[in-house]
DNA sequence: CGCATACGCGCC
DNA sequence: AAACGGCGCGTTTGCG
């Protein structure tokens, strides 16, 4: 059970999870207050058995390969050296490639590449971003290995060589995963942060097979299908989307289908990514200029896209003024289970701070009730696992990745155990559609 | 020299 | 220019 200092902590960030109150350090009073807005079940059935869990998963940490580590940082190194030369040979001169500042200078000054179309960063430098690097890739030859090169460093020196170093004498990497860090009610992960591990580069596939199963152990990773649109689509109660759901179809697809008006067989596959892209902007509150950015399209078809997205799917709309009309009155969003984020801005005549609030305010019941939804499952979870006497011998909970479980089981239990822990993962909430958990076994992290 | 900030970028 | 929500972290740069 949780110490009165952690039970202190805790109670406090779920009174204010963003920590702008000053809130007494007695418990007493802080509980007194978690009864009276509704925060009891938060508390109570969410994150003071969570925090044992927690405890847990950092004492047994996720084995590490380091031999693996070791030989990727020799082979990024040699890559990295190489891309170095060839850039300081076409720039005429060596500088600091990690400096947005100089290679802003060495990319529009000394090489006179044409700016148009390129944001200026606040202290005036033009920015030298993947997006910016990307739009002016074919105005000089010098700009393709700067890209590789950024990325190579990225990974050696933000994961390769610390997880090299955050090996311990038992072979295995502990990271925190930080209860009250986040204002929606996710977790963070924290020294390292294993929840922000490269999956999509090549060079972070290689990664992630340092990461490995204990011998006579295999990983299960468990993530939840969607979980975030089927939040929003049973919380928003859209017909159409809890329908689309409910015939587990592909969601981007029909969306893609009611957009562009067409029958679902004759969506492209770029139609599709446009829907996705807005399925997801829907989530955060995107407008039409960042759609516009990200989808590549003009500003007068983001906003026209847009517009028909919300015509098709006018519960989502609805469900979201609402809750800006809420927060309004209230001060505050929360989620299903009375989960809580105070915004204080969302009555500012600042504009831009009240818009952000805004935006703060359709996430936050979303993002927060699938956070709600997987601790649930965690807890669940662990408690089957205790009863079989399965817990810290066979299986180990070792990460929690915001939708996703990472699992060590023992072989000999793997499968059974596996559907076990899939049937919980569903099972854990009840929404106006199922929930559904993917599994993926495999022997290192790259694998599953 | 340490610290805060800006920038950039990995993930969900 | 930016305004797409939530994080943690490495490097550079400017300041005290």
């Amino acid at each position: 059970m949780a110490t009165d200092r952690k039970k202190i902590e805790l109670a406090k960030w779920i009174l204010d999870p963003d920590k702008a109150q000053q809130l007494p350090d007695d418990l007493g009073l802080l509980e007194k207050k978690i009864g009276e807005l509704g925060l009891d079940k938060i508390y109570r059935e969410i994150e003071l058995p969570l925090a044992p869990i927690l405890e847990d998963m950092k004492k047994i940490g996720i084995k590490a390969d380091a031999r693996i580590l070791d030989k990727l940082s020799k082979e990024l190194n040699k890559e990295i050296v190489e891309l170095e030369k060839k850039i300081y040979g076409l720039a005429g001169l060596p500088f600091n490639l990690n400096s947005p500042k100089q290679l802003s200078e060495i990319l529009f000054e000394k090489l006179k590449i044409d700016s148009a179309g390129i944001p200026r960063r606040k202290t005036g430098a033009f920015s030298t971003d993947v997006e910016a690097l990307t739009k002016i890739k074919d105005r000089h030859l010098i700009v393709a290995p700067i890209l590789d090169y950024r990325e190579l460093f990225k990974i050696k020196s933000t994961y390769i060589d610390p997880l090299r170093e955050l090996i311990g004498r038992d072979g295995r990497i502990h990271t925190t995963f930080i209860q009250t860090g986040t204002s929606t009610g996710r977790l963070s992960s924290q020294n390292p942060n294993l929840q922000n591990i490269p999956i999509l580069s090549e060079w972070g596939k290689k990664l992630r097979e340092a990461f490995v199963a204990e011998q006579g152990f295999s990983f299960a990773a468990l993530d939840y299908s969607q979980i975030e649109l089927r939040v929003l689509a049973s919380v928003a109660q859209d017909e159409k989307m809890i329908e689309a759901f409910k015939n587990d179809l592909d969601i981007h697809k029909m969306t893609a289908s009611n957009v562009f008006n067409i029958p679902v067989e004759k969506v492209t596959p770029e139609m599709r990514q446009l829907a996705k892209t807005l399925n997801f902007g829907v989530i955060y509150g995107m407008g039409p200029d960042a759609f516009a950015r990200t989808s590549g399209l003009n500003r007068a078809e983001a906003s026209k896209f847009i517009k028909e997205y919300f015509s098709d799917f006018a519960d989502i709309k609805r469900w979201q003024e609402k809750t800006i009309n809420m927060a309004r009155q209230t001060g505050y969003v929360e989620t299903l289970n009375g989960r809580k984020r105070w915004l204080a801005n969302i009555m500012s005549p600042n504009r831009r701070l009240a818009a952000e609030a805004e935006r703060m305010a359709i996430n936050m019941p979303i993002q927060g009730l699938a956070a709600d939804i997987i601790k649930i499952a965690m807890i669940k979870t662990m408690e089957i696992l205790k009863q079989k006497n399965w817990h810290m011998k066979k299986i180990r909970l070792l990460l929690s990745i915001h939708d996703e479980l990472l699992f060590e089981i023992e072989d000999d239990i793997l499968k059974q155990a596996a559907d076990l822990i899939k049937k919980e993962m569903e099972g854990a909430y009840t929404l106006a559609i199922p929930i559904k958990v993917n599994l993926a076994i495999g022997k290192n992290w790259a694998n599953v």
